[in-house]
DNA sequence: CCGTTGCCCTGCCAGC
DNA sequence: TGCTGGCAGGGCAACG
């Protein structure tokens, strides 16, 4: 599915996993690795891996059982026994892939954990943009991330205090991860739509109830992106290859020229801060 | 602390 | 038809 094609050819809306596709491989992944132990590490391109100073990432956790795999913002995170971490930022096309045994590798597989049982976890992404990086027990990785937004800590008045003062355009400070982890376009786009907020309002300009009209529309818009498997747009699929559902309830993301599902009058694009903004003039203010 | 800018990287598409 | 250049964009470093 490739909803823009149609508009214009210059809008190519990337896949960008986001907190419920992270959200869908870190629950699958989960589910279909945890406990399993690494027997070996095949590092194909270095530049994706991170790990301290003189450590060595494709040695360093041979051995470790896979005890969890969660999610943090945009972040999917393995937690291994000895308490090392291995987080991966996915950014644009970045696949976390189960390779089951005798099955072939997917393409451009940069990074590969062997499992004892004779599958593999892979790394892949064609555009290498994405990272894998090898955290010590107890190091605060995730320092610079904001609240999660489906968390009891992200509430009403928590978000009124992150927009008070602010010039900048809320949906600038929805995508800016110090504050809220986890949101990009695709919902930061549709959160902003079903509150009926034009993108580039003034965060200090927004009034107490559009506020909690934004808060609510953010949980609401991630949690149904979490039931319906995320969104794939152009390269995103889960753990197991599979694409998510948002793709088909998405109101204006990508839908330049569309009606818009409230008011039918058709969806705009604007650039701001240097992003594709989708939005209706009519019902956004 | 805050906001802005440029860079990373490759596939796709417009334009020649 | 085949090549070239611009664009897409999340995270990060550097800067003012």
């Amino acid at each position: 599915m490739r909803p823009s094609k149609t508009a214009s050819n210059r809008e190519r809306d990337c896949a960008l996993p986001e907190l419920p596709e992270a959200e869908t491989i870190a629950r699958d992944l989960d589910r279909a690795v945890a406990g399993a132990t690494i027997v070996g590490v095949d590092v194909r391109l270095r530049r994706i891996v991170v790990a301290s100073p003189g450590k060595n990432f494709a040695k360093a956790f041979i051995g470790e059982r896979i005890a969890s795999v969660a999610r943090r913002g945009k972040y999917v995170v393995l937690n291994l026994g000895s308490g090392l971490r291995v987080v991966t930022g996915l950014r644009m096309t970045g696949r976390l892939l189960v390779r089951h045994t005798e099955e072939a590798e997917p393409p451009g597989a940069h990074v590969v954990l062997r499992l004892e049982d004779g599958r593999a976890l892979c790394f892949a992404d064609v555009r290498t943009l994405g990272r894998m990086r090898l955290v010590e027990r107890g190091e605060a990785w995730d320092e610079a991330l904001g609240a999660e937004p489906l968390d009891a800590g992200f509430t009403v008045e928590s978000f009124i205090g992150m927009l008070a003062g602010r010039t900048t355009p809320v949906k600038v400070l929805l995508l800016d991860q110090r504050r809220i982890a986890g949101i990009g376009n695709i919902y930061a786009c549709e959160a902003l739509w079903k509150a009926g907020i034009r993108p580039s309002r003034p965060s200090r300009a927004l009034t107490k109830p559009a506020a909690r009209r934004l808060h609510c529309a953010v949980v609401e818009v991630l949690t149904r992106a979490i039931e319906l498997r995320g969104s794939s747009i152009d390269d995103y699929v889960d753990a197991g290859g599979r694409k998510g559902g948002f793709q088909n309830v998405l109101a204006v993301y990508g839908r330049r020229g569309r009606p818009c599902p409230r008011c039918a009058r058709p969806i705009v694009r604007t650039v701001l801060a240097q992003r594709g903004t989708w939005w209706c003039r009519s019902c956004q203010r």
